[in-house]
This record gives C-alpha cells, structure tokens and sequence, in this order.
DNA sequence: TACTATAATAGAATTATTCCAAGATAGTAA
DNA sequence: TTACTATCTTGGAATAATTCTATTATAGTA
C-alpha cells in the first residue's frame, strides 16, 4: 500500500480505491488472473465496479509496463502484474498458469531464413503439462 | 485434390463441397489464416457458406491432428494447416506471422521447481519482431 | 476550498465464437 | 441404382470477451 501510493504518485495515474483495489490484488499474484477474476475480486469490496473499470485499469499498466498479457489460453487473456521476461506453463487438464524463470534466449538462435525476414524483438515460451493435483485425480 | 480424397476417404470425414473447398485453401497454406480469412475465401466460390461450416471444419481437422490453433495474436484464433511441431514468429506491426522450423527441445529444460509441479508434454515458442515490408514503412 | 483533468459507472455496442433447429446430402448397403 | 441415415450445412439466435459512450464523480493540485 505504502509502495503502491509511493511508486505510482505523481505520475499521472490517480490512485482511486478501485485501482488501489486492483493494485493489492495483483501485487505479487502468480496466478494469472483474467478480467473476470480480477473483477470478481474487486467486487467484494466495491460491488458497483465495472468491467470498464478493470480493463481500463489493466490497459493503463499494460501501457506503462507495469503487467504483461498472457496469451497461452486461447479462450481467455489472463494478466501478469510481474513484467519481467519469463515464461509460463499450462496445465492442459485445469488451466493453470506457471510461471518459468529461466532466459532460454541464448539457444534461441533462428534459422537464417527467418532472421533475412524478420527482425526479431523477443521471444516468448508456452509450456504444457499436467499438473499435480489434475495428475492424482486421474490415477 | 486426389490426395485429400484419398486421405479422409473411408475416415467418417464426409467430403462436402465446403470441406473441400477448406481443404483445399489450407493445402499448402503459411499464412496461418484467421476464420474469417477462411470465410471469406470460401465465400467467393460458395456464397452461402456460413461461419458455422468454417468453425465446424476446423474443429473437426484439429480433432483430427490435421490442424493447429495458435495463440499468438492476442485478438484472434489463426489455423495451421501444418501439424508437425514448429514454432511461430509475428511482425508487432502488420501481424504477419511467419514459421519457425527448428527443434528447441533440447535447449528447453526446465527448472527443477517447476518439474516438480508439472509433468511437461510439450512447448511452443513465440518470437516477436518487425518484418521487412515494414522495417522499409518506417525508415 | 475550488477547479479540472481524469476516472468510474451502467449499459449499449462490437467481435469472436458457439449453439440450435430445420432442411440437405455423402457415403453405404441392399 | 435406390433408399436410408448419420452427418453436414445453413441462417440466425445465443454467448462470452472486450470495448465504447455518455454521464456523473472525484483525485490531485493550485
Ligand atoms: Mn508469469
Ligand atoms: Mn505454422
Ligand atoms: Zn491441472
Ligand atoms: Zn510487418
């Protein structure tokens, strides 16, 4: 709270208590959340919140570099408030989102015919797994 | 045409025209094209398709492992007539999205706390950049 | 304390995708 | 060939995710 207010103050993004709701909500949050997960939280405290206002919220982080979209589900973007380079891994049988903190781009090196095209900007891994608990149901 | 015959006769696949027509569009195909790019190909010989018959043949190849969705656009599903393991590079500015063949897997080892949560079945890379008709836009 | 640029809200609009019910037809078997 | 039926196609409605809009509220500042 004291960070969040410090860190974002004076920079032209007003700390409303929604924001700041959504700001404890994904400070240190590892589990991807989507819009809805986030709005659903939100809601608890602020029932009339909208989801206007949540993705508004996450479009203004997104553009300073503050949360990251994540695009390994393909039904739904999910949200990741820690914007360092990493990866992540999915559970096929839940949905579950990992994160991966390892900088593979020293092997990522790309055939010759697709650097004479592109030039490449960054890279970013998609794991998929099947996780602990979805691995017990099924034994 | 006489391969797809061949290869989805006698399989519970019935060869419509309109599957045909998809087939034949996907043979081949890199541009990894959206529904709506198949639509509207589609369209221009079968005026009367419908989205559905796009959706409904899509999903039908995928269940199949004739087809792949990918991910990497976050603002729509795009198809791969091309199953085999690849992996995908798209321009950040047009949205063109390229091919990466080349196998990783060896370089991907994964961290041992994340071994421990998720029993990995498979990766897929995105790399990001600019390709070359829009490198010359810009300069 | 007052002002104003910015944000919150409800609800409508948009877009991608799926569902549904009715009518057609591909493939098979007689 | 012909007839049968499981599967397919279609238009349009339904759903779900996301964005837009007009109005009202308020955070930050002077
Ligand atoms: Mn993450
Ligand atoms: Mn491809
Ligand atoms: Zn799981
Ligand atoms: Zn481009």
């Amino acid at each position: 709270m004291e960070r969040i207010v410090r860190k974002y103050r004076g920079k032209g993004f007003k700390l409303t208590p929604q924001r700041i709701a959504i700001l404890k909500f994904l400070e240190g949050n590892t589990n991807h959340p989507t819009a809805e997960d986030i709005y659903t939280e939100i809601k608890k405290k602020y029932p009339t919140v909208s989801f206007a206002t949540v993705y508004n919220t996450v479009q203004a982080l997104r553009d300073r570099g503050e949360l990251l979209e994540i695009t390994i589900d393909p039904e739904r973007k999910h949200f990741d408030p820690n914007p360092s380079a990493h990866h992540h891994i999915m559970c096929t049988g839940c949905g579950k989102i990992g994160d991966v903190f390892f900088d593979y781009s020293m092997s990522l090196g790309l055939p010759e015919e697709v650097t004479r095209e592109f030039a490449v900007t960054g890279n970013h891994i998609d794991f998929y797994g099947i996780c602990t608990s979805c691995r017990e149901k099924t034994s």
